[in-house]
DNA sequence: TTCGAGTGCAACCGTGAGGTTGCAGTCAAT
DNA sequence: ATTGACTGCAACCTCACGGTTGCACTCGAA
């Protein structure tokens, strides 16, 4: 439970103005206010994203003398990718299962895998 | 040289109700009813969900006589970890060698008033 | 000490997302 | 031919989200 929802990490990575911002600190720890430079957006609406990547776990605050700096957690990004690519993988296994199914013929074909 | 659509799958999966759809359509294709009867929701609303799953590409819509059924898609979300995976290892690359710069010896960024 | 940069908080606003109800159309089976 | 299941719009509602403005506070530096 300490991990942030898998839900909540794809709803934070699910916002344009989210991923330019976490592209922008790709490059370096970065401030609201440094941030605010560089995009179309207000400080205040830059803070809001950057609350809810931390809440996320794609984010972490470093603090800078009177400054708060935040760097991209790649971490989280590996592990959500891995349960992305367990979940993806069970689909089409079942899938691939299906139309095996539906392709043997429905004959005295018996006895194949057990 | 992201893909236009990763922002949009993630907004996909960034719902809890599409997530419990694409769980069920994990154990076979279902048909938006077919869902309606599982989730509490309306069956307009799994239709909607629907339509964003297949727009991202997370779902494929298979006719059934006069039934419309979704089977879930896999490769999308392999595909989608692969990205996620790829941008999260950058990110600790980089971070790494950050902080293998700060814990060098006497040099230290001394470009910056700090 | 004063000044300014940087942060935090709160109120406010418009839009769209998630959800509902209602109705009309279509097609398979009886 | 009738019926019933299933689909496809469309209108409507509510509320959270992305964004803004405004102000108060802190703290580092001149």
């Amino acid at each position: 439970m300490s991990e942030p929802g898998l839900v909540a990490v794809f709803a934070a990575l699910g916002d344009d103005t989210r991923w330019r911002i976490l592209i922008a600190l790709g490059e370096g720890e970065a401030s609201a206010s440094a941030l605010a430079g560089r995009l179309p957006v207000t400080r205040q609406a830059i803070a809001k994203h950057l609350a809810v990547l931390e809440e996320a776990g794609l984010v972490e605050p470093v603090r800078v003398g009177r400054e708060l700096r935040y760097r991209a957690l790649g971490s989280e990004l590996g592990r959500t990718a891995r349960e992305l690519d367990r979940i993806g993988a069970e689909w089409e296994r079942r899938l691939a299962l299906i139309k095996r199914l539906a392709e043997s013929p429905a004959d005295g074909e018996a006895s194949s895998s057990a």
